[in-house]
DNA sequence: GAGTGGTCTAGACCACACG
DNA sequence: GTGTGGTCTAGACCACTCA
């Protein structure tokens, strides 16, 4: 016969709190809002802080919230479109982009990426370090390895380290060739230096955007983006207003 | 002068076992083998099981870890390349690519995906059900949106539902023309529906990726597609061997 | 200094996989 | 049944922001 299995599948506390409360975000708040604050969230719907910060850290991951320690949590603003299609730059820092220059040293690189640029683990190579700013907000932190071997015509007497030779770095590139490009996005946490330009505690999710520029058939230099992963949506068309807010196709409940 | 400020940040502690961690899986363990449980783990460095459990998700979210419950913590293989790149598929279903159609129904589209495609909300939209496999294993779900005014061709005949129909939809979007598409790339966490297509409990973090099919600079369908965060690379270029495994660029230490 | 979110503890019970 | 990870509790203290 019909069990009528009631409950069959207990849903957890918190998943269900963040179907409630995510509810409530659409009806009952505006962006920017305030809401209470977590122990009084907890008390109001009568589970313990941490069952409540669970459903608070998923809403976060979606980027429907935000919360700064020693301010509060609010509504997070829809997410902000972010371009990073291929074609757009040629190399970077050609033009006026995005990216902002923040200084720049010399020094082998790390394991992971001396075996993208197929150098030796020892070879030298120039790290520029670049910040993307929209809307005032920096959303993007960027490290752009560039094995020495690739700019042989940097001048030495550039300062060796800092601002001005990440500059020059940039500037040397663009009268390099660039044959293409090669992309990848996955999911990282916040090393704490990133998380200290994007305003985010360390471990914070992220974008990897990682890029490799190919000249003759050369790797010849190689790029990691990490973007904030709750204030970004990457987009790589034409046209970036782009927008997705509804994750639960269900029917609405009457209240 | 030199202010020597000795332990100024102090590290949290699931942080800094984070790093202990990451290392110890680099030195001492081979891929797939198992860790010892979380309680064990926990007494081993002398820490409430909530802390360690806090280092542990931080791994799996970067992918070095896999935990499945009632088996076990298990040192995940490298992640997957999937290539997502643009030109590859023309229209989604097109030649033999990595999807595989699961079913469909028609009904009104949830409000943001009627947003996207500029329908009126009550429009009917065939949703087709598609799971993208790699290696045997299912790597995304996908859900294709496709307004019926987008096919109007769509015989009523076949059946209203299910993977007969589904492919009855893919077959007819082949014959229209595709001007272009969008792409959009940002987290998200896994639906029931998806999280069990793919292996993973509600709430795990997933790469959602949003295509708009644009004909006759109108938007003729949308597809949603949500990726295992943990184990996928999202390729874009040609090359999709890119693997970048150091995130920590610090000097290596002796054990 | 008051109030916020972030970290941490030491327990408990539950859902699931597997033999 | 046994062992695993997943959920949940009721506290405590810490780090930070802001008035």
């Amino acid at each position: 016969m019909g069990t009528t299995q009631l409950e069959a599948v207990p849903e957890p506390k918190y998943w269900h709190l963040k179907t409630v409360l995510g509810r409530a975000l659409d009806s009952d708040f505006a962006v920017g809002e305030v809401l209470p604050n977590e122990r009084e969230l907890a008390a109001r719907f009568g589970v313990a802080r941490a069952t409540l910060r669970q459903a608070l850290e998923q809403l976060e991951l979606e980027g429907r919230l935000q919360r700064r320690r020693g301010v509060g949590t609010t509504v997070a603003p829809p997410r902000v479109g972010v371009d990073v299609s291929t074609t757009q730059h040629e190399w970077p820092g050609a033009a006026q982009d995005a990216w902002q220059p923040i200084d720049s040293t010399t020094a082998p690189a790390p394991a992971g990426v001396a075996r993208l640029l197929e150098t030796e683990a020892e070879e030298a190579v120039h790290t520029v370090r670049r910040i993307r700013m929209t809307h005032g907000q920096s959303v993007a932190a960027e490290l752009l390895y560039v094995p020495s071997s690739s700019v042989p015509e940097l001048s030495a007497i550039d300062a060796p380290s800092g601002p001005a030779r990440a500059r020059g770095i940039l500037r040397e590139l663009q009268r390099l060739g660039l044959d293409g490009q090669d992309r990848a996005v996955e999911l990282g946490s916040a090393r704490a230096d990133d998380a200290k330009e994007l305003d985010r505690l360390p471990g914070a999710p992220v974008l990897v955007v990682t890029t490799r520029y190919i000249v003759a058939g050369r790797t010849a230099a190689v790029s990691v983006a990490t973007y904030r992963a709750d204030t970004c949506r990457l987009t790589f068309g034409d046209s970036g207003d782009l927008e997705i807010s509804d994750q639960q196709p269900q029917a609405r409940r009457a209240s």
